[in-house]
DNA sequence: AGCACGCCGACT
DNA sequence: GTCGGCGTGCTC
């Protein structure tokens, strides 16, 4: 009996075994091949499933199985790398198969749609043909015209015999003794073209020959460069030498992190199909890309996390920029490392991958460090572009206005009136991030979340950044009526507001996700920018990512102490990433830039190891902490999550699996928990974390695989949801 | 997750 | 008398 095995979108964690179609032929069934798309009924509804595996027998009866509805690809959709990445990715972040197979699928074809390869129809000899002499049919002048020109080649398109005179019915006749078939062929790949270069410096061209000696095998890379050092032009010309032996190159970078200026630069240098994979793609523009990258067509794919599943025919290089950006990590659902799977697919489809960041992760710091990866530096900016200095701004005793000192004020005004640029980083939005009662003590809470509801003035509103809520700025306080209601904190709003008015005579733009509505309103504010005029440019995190700023001298933290206390054990590392990436957008040849750092505790250890310390040496002693801590990348870690509509369920839920996990034998395992989360309460739901730490990768898995079986044993109650967390990336 | 079945409250 | 609330059980 065959069986097929196939993974289901379902969020079950397992296979389901299912009959043939009746419909196939027995030639079809002997080429069945894993990755093939199947039809099948699924309790009272259909699904499309991914076929992983055919079998001899099931451990299901076989009246209990029911047969395929249909066979739906002539090709695995999914093969080669990809089917081992996902296999290998449902295994490690023990998430139901199915989920991990569809993820990897373009919705037209999750959805079963016949595929559009862009392929076209041809005919070539069938078995029998290619047993005819030349010249043979003598009596059928056309179809021995036909005959010869396939005896010529492999195949010959539809369209080429139409153009020859030679009709249809000809190969159809053909067809009907047996000695032509039908066939496909794939439009023809074009040769990619790469223009010439920037010349590199000693440090680019070490780096660049020594990743490029390890061409079409596996290795690991890490390209340490600070900002500026020419990082892109490095991956550049591997990707050149990628092209150059006619294999394609995977490129990831960060959500928001192409800006198309980065764009630009890949399609002035290569004569070449570029193809970009995000969300913001429409479906069937996406379907297309994933199609050209399948067949090989397309020789770049540029996109974020999820492009880490695009196919690709033949693969010889995958980058990731700014390897420690945080979007990375999918934080809901298939909770996946992009940076991680990068590593293993290069390993699966034996080729190089460069992991390249001014601010490298500790995961990716310690495993260059013990020989894992291979470590690059670019230690020099090009040019003579010194490093910014930085500089903490005790602001204790200071008055503050919209959260800007006077002595930082006076800085600014200075550098707007040497005719240069600022730029000023506070990593809040909105107006004010709370609102209160001056009378009775009110405070604007969201109903739906523990957090306090943030004021935007210019919309009139209290918004929660938590969740959707939303509502109108009370003109009075709800329970005193009193109208004396004060806001505290400040946000990128406000400081907006103060600089305007301070600063009247020079523009101000505010970059956030309020104020950067719309597809292409960050490049044009880029653009305007980068004409080079004075001008302050304040904003969040959304600053820092893929826009270069080169006319901006000063930079300035206005709040570098929310940043300073982070409940996260990664609070620190975040930090010194986030402040030196912030750092790097200032200063260039002739003009070294300077960072302000605005503190109440200038001497806050964490402050002063920035100041001190290159990001890495900072790196090395916080690995330092780690190791003495086990806590990762020393260590492993899971996290199990629950929310639930009932306060208690989450806690009872982790508790008993806790109690269940400790009695197993084999629990090498640290558990922390169960406890509530950060914020207890979000979106309406009650949400609590069972943390644990594993010595070993193979404990960690072994551990995880168990807390799954468990989990899945265990009653659940109180509208309760629970997930597992594979390394995650915050606690 | 869907999608059924199943057993108790307010409506044409 | 029915429409419909969401508990709980199953999907090869």
């Amino acid at each position: 009996m065959t069986v097929l095995q196939l993974a289901l979108p379902t969020p079950l964690r397992r296979l389901f075994d299912y009959l043939p179609p009746a419909d196939i032929s027995g030639a079809q069934l002997q080429q069945l091949q894993p990755g093939q798309r199947l039809r099948v009924p699924f309790g009272r509804r259909e699904l499309v499933g991914v076929l992983l595996a055919v079998r001899d027998g099931s451990a299901l009866p076989e009246s209990q199985l029911k047969p395929a509805t249909a066979l739906l690809d002539d090709n695995p959709v999914l093969a080669g790398d990809i089917l081992q990445l996902c296999n290998w990715a449902a295994d490690y972040y023990q998430h139901p198969a199915g989920e991990v197979f569809t993820a990897a699928l373009p919705r037209q074809l999750r959805l079963g749609k016949p595929r559009e390869t862009g392929s076209t129809k041809a005919w070539r000899l069938s078995r029998r043909g290619m047993g005819l002499p030349e010249g043979a049919l003598p009596r059928s002048p056309k179809q021995a015209q036909a005959l010869a020109a396939l005896q010529a080649t492999a195949a010959v398109s539809a369209e080429e015999f139409k153009q020859a005179g030679i009709s249809s019915a000809v190969l159809r006749a053909l067809e009907e003794k047996g000695l032509a078939e039908r066939c496909r062929i794939a439009p023809p790949l074009r040769e990619a073209r790469t223009n010439p270069g920037l010349a590199l410096n000693d440090d680019q061209q070490a780096a660049l020959d020594s990743i490029a000696s390890s061409a079409g095998r596996f290795g690991c890379h890490l390209l340490e460069g600070v900002t500026g050092s020419g990082k892109t032009e490095v991956y550049l010309q591997l990707i050149a030498g990628c092209l150059q032996r006619g294999q394609q190159a995977l490129v990831l970078v960060p959500e928001i992190g192409l800006g198309p200026q980065t764009l630009a630069r890949f399609q002035a240098r290569f004569d070449a199909d570029i193809v970009v994979l995000h969300s913001g793609l429409a479906e069937g523009a996406r379907y297309r890309d994933w199609e050209a990258a399948a067949a090989g067509r397309a020789h770049i794919v540029i996109g974020t996390r999820s492009a880490i599943f695009a196919p690709l025919a033949n693969p010889g290089l995958i980058v990731v920029d700014e390897e420690h950006d945080a979007s990375y990590k999918q934080q809901d659902g298939f909770r996946y490392s992009a940076r991680d799977l990068a590593v293993k697919r290069a390993q699966l489809a034996d080729c190089p991958v460069v992991l390249g960041s001014a601010t490298p992760s500790l995961e990716s710091l310690h495993n260059a460090l013990d020989g894992r990866y291979q470590h690059h530096h670019l230690p020099r900016r090009a040019g003579s572009a010194q490093l910014p200095t930085l500089q903490a701004l005790d602001v204790r005793h200071l008055p503050l206005q919209a959260s800007l000192s006077e002595p930082l004020t006076q800085r600014i005004e200075a550098t707007l009136k040497q005719g240069q640029q600022t730029l000023l980083f506070l990593n809040r939005r909105g107006f004010a991030p709370s609102l209160q009662c001056h009378d009775c003590g009110w405070v604007a809470d969201c109903n739906a979340c523990d957090a306090r509801l943030t004021v935007h003035l210019r919309q009139r509103r209290l918004r929660c950044h938590h969740c959707e809520a939303s509502r109108p700025l009370p003109p009075t306080c709800p329970e005193c009526h009193s109208r004396q209601l004060l806001t505290s904190g400040v946000g990128t709003e406000q400081a907006e507001a103060y600089l305007r008015e301070r600063f009247a005579h020079w523009p101000v733009y505010r970059v956030d996700s309020d104020s950067m509505r719309g597809r292409d309103a960050m490049q044009a504010l880029s653009d305007e920018v980068n004409r080079g005029q004075p001008c302050i440019l304040l904003g969040t995190q959304m600053l820092t990512k893929g826009h270069h700023f080169p006319g901006v001298t000063l930079v300035a933290v206005l709040d570098a102490d929310g940043l300073l206390f982070s409940a996260d054990f990664r609070g620190e590392e975040r930090m010194a990433q986030l402040l030196t990436q912030v750092a790097g957008r200032a200063g260039r040849a002739d003009q070294p830039g300077t960072v302000i750092l605005q503190t109440h505790h200038p001497d806050h250890p964490a402050l002063q190891s920035l100041l001190q310390l290159s990001y890495a040496e900072q790196a090395r002693q916080l690995l330092q902490q780690r190791r003495e801590l086990g806590l990762p990348p020393c260590g492993q870690m899971l996290m199990l999550r629950t929310d639930a509509t009932d306060a208690e369920a989450g806690e009872h839920f982790l508790a008993a699996l806790r109690r269940a996990f400790e009695q197993a034998p084999q629990a090498q395992c640290q558990l922390i928990g169960p406890l509530p989360s950060p914020m207890p309460r979000r979106q309406g739901r009650y949400r609590s974390q069972l943390l644990v730490l594993a010595r070993s990768r193979p404990a960690a898995r072994a551990a995880a695989a168990q807390l799954v079986a468990l989990a899945e044993g265990l009653p659940r109650s109180g509208g309760l949801n629970w997930s597992i967390d594979v390394d995650p990336s915050e606690t």
